[in-house]
Formats: C-alpha cells, structure tokens, sequence
DNA sequence: ATTAAAATATGATATTTGTCATATAAATCA
DNA sequence: TGATTTATATGACAAATATCATATTTTAAT
C-alpha cells in the first residue's frame, strides 16, 4: 500500500491540511484504483460511500437529463477530489463520474473522512472552499448557457480547456474529447458543435487535426467569446 | 436591539446549530435593517463583509453578463442567509442582491461568523450542506438551460415558484416577478416569455391578470416542463 | 485485412428564438 | 388629473439552432 504521505497530489487537495498521524490513517484504510479510459466510477443515484482522490488522468462529471442526453457539469483533473458534496449531504452522487484518459484514483471511505471533518479545522475550511470555488464557477456557466450564444459558448470552452489542461509539444490541446462531449459541455447539438468548429477552422481561429484541436488565435478566440 | 434567542426565523438556517451563549453574543453585534423593494442590499464585486440573515421578504441573486444583461441566479426567502459564499472563500460577492419585496434583513459581521466556525462544528456542517445544496441545484438548473427549451423552462419555473413560494387566496403565485424578471430566469427575451405565458394561457395552463399568474392545470404544466 | 460500427462532416430544411417595430395598458409623478 | 414613463402584448421578420439525411473518415472487431 503506497504511503499517502508520500502522494504529491494530496498536496492540490483539501487533503494538505491533514497532519502526519491523519495520513498514515488514511493511508491504511485506503484502497488504490486503476480505472480504464472510458469506464465509469459512479453513476448517478449511487451511493458513494466515500471519496476518491483523483491521482492521475481527467474524468468528467456527467448528468442525464429526462430527454436521454448527457450533460457534463465539469471535468475534473489531477489533484481534485471526487464525491465531497454527496459526502457531506448524505444523500447518493447526483452526477456520473465516467474516466477521459486511464485513471489512478485512490478510495477513501466515508468514516475516515468524516473523522477529519470533526477533528481537522483546517480540513473543513479547505472543503468548504473547495465547494465553495465550484459554486461560483457554476454561477458562471449558468450565466454563459443563458446568455451566450453556441458559438460564444464554444470559444469559451475552447480556451477553458487550454488553460486548464494545457496543450502538447505540437500545441494541441492535451485533453481530448469527442464533438459529441464538446457539445455536450456547451449545451448543443453535435452537429451544431461539428459545423462551428469547421467555421472557426475556415476563419483560422483554431486548426483541425483529426482528434486534434490547436487554438491558432487565441486573441481572436477571446473576442469572438464576448462577441456580445 | 432583538433578541437572537427569540428569532423563529433562525431556525430555518444553519444559525440553528448555536447555543444561548452565542446567539446572546451574536445579537450584541449584529444590525438590523429596513429594506424597501427594489433596493439593492449589496453589489457584484463588492466587499460584504459579514453574512445577512433574512428575517423576511425575498430577494433575487442576480448576475451580470458582460452584454449587459443580468441573469437570475436564485430566489432567497425567509430563514436563507446572503452571502456565506463570499465569506468562507473570503472574496467580494459574486452576485448581487436585490429586495423583490421590502424585507427584514439582519447582518452579522464577518468576525462574529468566522468565530462560530471555530468552535461549533455543527454550524460549520450546516453551513456546508447548505452550500453543497445550492451546488446541486445549480447542476439541475445548468442542465435544463444546456437541454430544455424555453417553454420547458417556462413551465419548469412556473411550478417551482408555486413551490418554493405558495400562492395567495385566489391561486395566484405569491411571488410577484416582473415578465422581465421571469424571463431573466428562464434565459430567454423578455418577449419570448410574455408570448409563451400568452400561449400557456390560452392552453388553458394557466391564467394571467394583470401581474398575477394563477396556474390552473399543474398537471399538463408538469408534462410541458418534461416534454422531450 | 476485411468488415462492421462509430465518429466526423456537411447539406437541406424545419423549428425555435431573438430582434425590431408598434400598440396598448398600467404605474408614476408633477 | 393629465402627462410621461414603464411594463405588457403582439406582429413581422431575421437569425440561430436543431433535426434529418447522407457521405466520408476513423476506429474497433472478427
């Protein structure tokens, strides 16, 4: 069993606030997960009787809605913590959590971190904060989704997954979705999705390399993100 | 000065979790404060430092997208508190707030909060199952916007504002938005909503004078909002 | 390697929604 | 009260977006 002291990641998390004696509890009572590109971690309605601990890889967060089609809510990378709002409302995971790249992921159970809650201050702001940070941000999305039109919409996830994931030597951007996750983060049809980013394609905001997504001009793409 | 310890209202909040001794502290500090409808209790970008607790009365949470138009974010009643976001990420609000009613409204100052989340855990964690409710809920509503139409939406809030609110004598909702209000809700023109209560009117749905809006068929309301 | 399945792409068209114009009704104010 | 502003309503039209059809490319499976 690795050792949780040691696990750079935890230093990203809420988790930074626990202490030696708290990790090497925490160390014994965790289980380490590998999860496949593609395979799911919880499904909605679950009851999740923990938190995971994202060491490695991105997953996204996922809801179906009454018409049969998912929505991602958000991605969540490196360092993040899984199923912390369920935890604290003892109620099932309103969203599905499904793996975007190979996964390592390390469960810890709901007891051992309910004991930190008690005994940790630090640990509780951190959460809080956390929880907090993703409010706001979606705040923010709600804000855009009511607003903005599908083509600023996409200019803005666009340069969001740059900045947050980052890009690869040849500049592409380092996540990879399919169109159908792409439209389904902006609110859209696949179809509308596909024809926009042919659209930005033929006017060199971003270039097209199969899977492969380069922002050319990102100036351009923020413009054309507060078009309004 | 009012006595805490006498506030009905607080038990509707996470204030439930303090004990005589800090509630007597707690009303030593606090202010409380008139507002007439219309009036803004505090600003997007501002610092409030402190959260507010309403007595009565309802507010509106609005946003500001950079087209100029503001957005709806949530409706506060009775017994919520404003502002606790702001506060635990210790950052200006990213909302404003404005009275849809006059309201009683008492504000405790930021001190005095932090205070309570050091010693009183039981505060804490209502204060977090609150915020992770709000979460929640903001993942609903940012579905609906990413995948119902408007008329769906139109439907959607109609029943959660008889919900949420309840309605007067005559049925009608107890809330008084304005079209634009409403539309700025739903995420749409303020023309698109006037027509669309038009159309549920003449369905029969529900039943327009002047401002008030009675809704007479939940039911076929129900199947509208889940229409996909 | 060949076939089947899935993802991407694009055209044609329908539907939804927004915008602008204008009319009427209601609320506010001097 | 009358005048002025603001809110509500509705028509006409434009723009955005979804849907359906189909082609092409890519990926997966046998």
């Amino acid at each position: 069993m690795s050792k949780c002291e040691h696990c750079i990641v935890r230093e990203f998390s809420s988790l930074k606030a626990l202490n030696k004696e708290e990790l090497l509890k925490m160390a014994e009572c965790k289980t380490s997960v590998t999860i496949k590109k593609g395979e799911l971690i919880f499904e909605e309605g679950e009851n999740v009787n923990g938190i995971y601990c994202v060491k490695d890889g991105i997953c996204k967060l996922t809801k179906l809605s009454p018409n049969g089609k998912d929505h991602i809510v958000k991605l969540v990378k490196k360092g993040e913590l899984l199923g912390q709002r369920s935890l604290i409302s003892d109620e099932p995971v309103n969203l599905s959590a499904t793996a975007l790249e190979d996964m390592e992921v390390c469960f810890i159970p709901k007891s051992e971190i309910m004991g930190f809650f008690d005994s940790n201050n630090q640990f509780s702001m951190n959460v809080m904060k956390t929880i907090c940070g993703d409010l706001k941000e979606a705040d923010d999305i709600m804000v855009n989704l009511a607003q903005k039109s599908v083509k600023e919409r996409l200019a803005i996830t666009l340069l969001y997954l740059e900045d947050t994931f980052g890009k690869n030597e040849d500049n592409s951007l380092k996540i990879q979705l399919s169109r159908d996750e792409l439209a389904s983060i902006i609110g859209t049809a696949t179809e509308s999705c596909i024809r926009l980013l042919s659209e930005f394609n033929k006017l060199g905001l971003i270039e097209l390399n199969g899977k492969k997504i380069i922002l050319k001009n990102v100036g351009k793409l923020k413009k054309m993100a507060e078009q309004n």
